[in-house]
DNA sequence: CGCCTTCTTGAAGGATCTCAAGAAGGGTGG
DNA sequence: CCACCCTTCTTGAGATCCTTCAAGAAGGCG
C-alpha cells in the first residue's frame, strides 16, 4: 500500500515546507516514506499510555485528541489534531507515550514507521530540523492551552479554542464568514477546555445568542470572525501559520 | 568570558546525556559553546514577546518562569525552569518568542548564541537529535500542566506541581524526607496553577496542617514524600528522569 | 528603624459543578 | 419509510469551590 500514499504524505510535506526550507531530495524523502493507512472509529484509542510505539501517526481525515485522565476518571484533552498533522511526531525521539491518542470522530490515520523517519532524519539534517520545528509549533499551541485553561473564563476560553481550530482548519480566508466541518461533541469540547459538558452547552448558547457561533451537526459557522477573535482574545501568531518564505529558517547548509 | 563557562555548560551537557547518547566530540562541542553569563533580578523579564532573539538562555541559578498574560492582565506561568534547563532551546528553530521569560527569583543565566548552536547542530546530527528530545521533555511537562490546571482541584494541583518541582530539583533520593531551596512566592505559584494568591495560601495551609508540606522563606520541605505523590496523583514518568543508559536512543550513526 | 513585599485572615459574591431528567438528533433494522 | 435505540444536547435547581475585596500581620532588607 505504501505506493498509494504519496498524496497523503504530500499534506505532511506541505505542512513542513510551510515553515522550513527543504531541497528536492529532502522533499522526495518525505514522499517516499512507507506508510499504512488505517480507519479508526470515533472514541477509539489508537495509541495507549506506556506501550512503546514504533510508528508515528499522520492524521488524514477526522479529528484526533491527545488526552490523559485523572485518578477519578476525569478526562483532559491536551491537544487536538487535524488533517495534515503528524500527531505524535515526538514519538520518534521519545517512543514511550506519556499520553494517549484517540479519534474524536471517525478518522483515517497513516502509520509511518519510526525506522524510516529516523533514517531520513539521520541522512538529511534539514529534515530533522524541520521535524523539530514542527514539534515546537505543537508545543507553542499547548503553551497557549495552559493560558486558556488557567486564566480565561468559560466564554473566552471556548471562543479562543474555536478561533484556534478554525484557523488551523484553514477556514479563515475572507476574514468575515467562516464555515468548517468540525465533528467534535460538546462533551469532547468540555474535556479540551477543562469544563463540564453542561457548562459548555450553556456557554455555547451564550455565544450563539450573541450571534458569534453557530454549530450544528458537526458544522461550525462563525459569522463574525473579527468579533469572535476579539471576544476570545485570539492572536494567531503562535500558530506560525503565515511564515513568509524568506523568513523560513534553515540551520544546516543545503547540500 | 567564554572560557570560564565550561562548568556551567557541563550542567547542560549532563542534562543532554541523561537522555541521549553523545560521542566525545559531540560532548566537547557543547562544552566549547561560547556563552555570556548574566545576572537577572527577581521579577525581571529577560526575553520579551515578539522581539526576535539571537541566543538561547541556560539557567545557572534561580528559577525562571515562562509566562503570558490575558487582556485583563491576569498572568499565567506556563513553565518553570531550574538550574541546568536551557529554557528556550526551542528559540533555535523558532526565534520569535510566543511567550516571555522572567526570573522568578534572582537568577543567573548563560546566554548562548543561536549561531553557535546552529553550527554544531548542523555538524553533528546527534546533537540536533538531543536538542529536539530535550525540547520534547519540556513539551511533555507542559502537557501535564494542561491536565493539572484543567482537571485537578486546588489541593491536588498544588501537590502535583510541588512533586514535579521537587523531582526535577533532584531532591528525591531517600524517598522519604525531601528538602530543597525553592524560592518562589505564593503569588507566582498561583500564576503557575491558574489560581489566585489567596486561594493558594489557604490551600497551602491545608497541606501544611495535613503534614504534607512545609514551606518557609524559600525552603520547601516535604516530610512524607510517598503520601504527597499519592495526594497529588503524581507519576514522574513524564519527566524522563530515570532513562537507563541502554534505553537511550540515538537516531544517527555514531561517526 | 522603616519600608515594601509577602503572607494571612474574614466575609460575601459568583462562576462553575453536580445531579437529574427530558428533548432532539442520527443511525440501524425491519 | 417508519420504529427504535443510543448518543448528544438541553434545561432546572441547588451545592461548592474558588474569587474578590479589604485590611492587618509578618518577614526581609537597607
Amino acid at each position: 500500500m505504501a505506493h498509494s500514499n504519496r498524496s497523503d504524505l504530500q499534506r505532511f510535506l506541505d505542512r513542513l515546507t510551510s515553515r522550513s526550507v527543504l531541497t528536492d531530495k529532502e522533499q522526495q524523502a518525505i514522499l517516499n516514506l512507507p506508510a499504512y493507512a488505517e480507519q479508526v472509529g470515533a472514541n477509539r484509542d489508537f495509541v495507549r499510555l506506556g506501550e512503546r510505539v514504533d510508528h508515528a501517526c499522520l492524521v488524514i481525515a477526522g479529528i484526533v485528541g491527545r488526552f490523559e485522565q485523572t485518578r477519578e476518571g476525569m478526562r483532559q484533552i491536551t491537544a487536538m489534531h487535524i488533517s495534515g498533522d503528524m500527531c505524535d511526531l515526538h514519538s520518534v525521539v521519545q517512543p514511550v507515550p506519556t499520553s494517549a491518542l484517540q479519534a474524536l470522530s471517525v478518522s483515517t490515520i497513516l502509520r509511518v514507521p519510526h525506522g524510516a523517519i529516523r533514517t531520513i532524519a539521520g541522512r538529511y539534517p534539514a529534515l530533522a530540523e524541520a521535524f523539530w520545528r514542527d514539534c515546537m509549533v505543537d508545543a507553542a499551541i499547548m503553551n497557549e492551552w495552559v493560558v486558556n485553561v488557567g486564566r480565561r473564563d468559560a466564554r473566552t476560553r471556548l471562543a479562543h479554542l474555536l478561533c484556534e481550530m478554525a484557523t488551523r482548519l484553514g477556514a479563515v480566508t475572507n476574514g468575515k464568514d467562516v464555515v468548517r466541518d468540525f465533528p467534535v461533541t460538546q462533551s469532547q469540547m468540555a474535556n479540551a477546555t477543562g469544563l463540564t459538558a453542561v457548562h459548555v452547552n450553556r456557554t455555547l448558547q451564550a455565544l450563539r445568542t450573541a450571534g458569534l457561533v453557530e454549530w450544528r451537526s458537526g458544522v461550525l459557522h462563525l459569522p463574525h470572525w473579527d468579533a469572535l477573535i476579539a471576544y476570545g482574545e485570539f492572536d494567531s501568531s503562535y500558530l506560525q501559520a503565515g511564515v513568509k518564505p524568506e523568513q523560513r529558517l534553515r540551520i544546516v547548509q543545503a547540500s
